[in-house]
DNA sequence: CTTATTGTTGCACT
DNA sequence: TAGTGCAACAATAA
């Protein structure tokens, strides 16, 4: 699942593998993934040059001449790849981007819950989802003030109000869960109740967490590969997510698995204090 | 066969 | 009206 680190991983492999080329052809093979009249978004592709890729929250932002910007999710299992055209398709590829220098860029996605939307550059606000998107972690508009703020107004549960992208952007499931268990906060604490002391560690550690993650190229459970193919590092670090049943390595006790919202939840019934 | 998985959206409910 | 909860989406593994 990509979350905020590994996207940033995506976009940094990616961006030197496409930039300045110029697209010669779209094919989509799943038009749903593509928002709007698929056809018509691939003709108006043709002839095209990637400028950069930009990334905001968990949304890549590709940079195209003629002032339009290609905002795609990987949602869940989206992945890039380069590859010649000739390659035969694969299973969960949905869309390739064929470039005048002889190579093409393929989209996967086993469960097709990813989205791309061509729209102007600077509009990419109005697109869905990134409206509502709030600060980045390690960003200046992300200050303690504007958390503590946040923090107050949420009656929700601690766990949900992380995964909240209006909230700060980026978290998912995984980092939710260990920066929660970094915190000695339990995930079903209601926001609000949580003591300033606790609200300023929770802070300090959703930015360390988002950066060092960003460091170690992601987390690669499940499937996530980056653009060049390559698993991410963080796994090793993670010690809460997918290790329930294994002892906690603070004090000992049994990880457990609880549902938060529908959400599978790993936590230290010990350590974490609810509020 | 059933259940769990995951991020975001759109809708229902309070 | 605004905040919150939750099913739906799709495919696969256990």
């Amino acid at each position: 699942m990509p979350e905020l680190p590994e996207v940033e991983t995506v976009r940094r492999t990616l961006e030197p593998l496409i930039k300045d080329k110029t697209i010669k052809n779209v094919t989509v093979w799943y038009p749903k993934i593509i928002m709007g009249d698929a056809e018509q978004v691939a003709k108006q592709l043709k002839g095209k040059k990637i400028i950069t890729v930009d990334r905001y929250g968990k949304y890549l932002l590709i940079r195209l001449s003629d002032d339009l910007t290609l905002v795609s999710h990987l949602r869940m299992e989206g992945k890039y790849r380069l590859v010649t055209p000739e390659r035969p398709k694969q299973k969960h590829e949905h869309v390739q981007f064929e470039f005048t220098d002889g190579t093409a860029l393929r989209y996967d996605d086993v469960r097709k819950f990813g989205r791309m939307h061509l729209v102007e550059t600077g509009t990419e606000r109005i697109t869905t989802g990134i409206k509502h998107l709030g600060p980045e972690p390690n960003s200046s508009e992300f200050s303690i003030n504007y958390f503590e703020k946040a923090m107050a107004k949420k009656k929700k549960n601690i766990k949900n109000t992380l995964l909240d992208q209006s909230v700060v952007c980026g978290l998912g499931n995984i980092y939710v869960d260990e920066v929660l268990w970094l915190s000695k906060i339990h995930p079903l604490s209601s926001a609000q109740k949580i003591p300033r002391e606790q609200v300023k560690i929770l802070h300090d550690n959703i930015n360390e967490i988002m950066q060092k993650a960003i460091k170690l190229r992601g987390t690669s459970v499940h499937t996530f590969l980056d653009a060049a193919g390559t698993s991410g590092n963080y796994q090793n670090e993670l010690k809460v997510y997918g290790h329930a049943g294994q002892p906690c390595v603070r004090c000992s006790t049994k990880l457990e698995k609880i549902k938060v919202n529908g959400r599978g939840t790993t936590i230290c019934p010990t350590c974490q204090v609810v509020y």
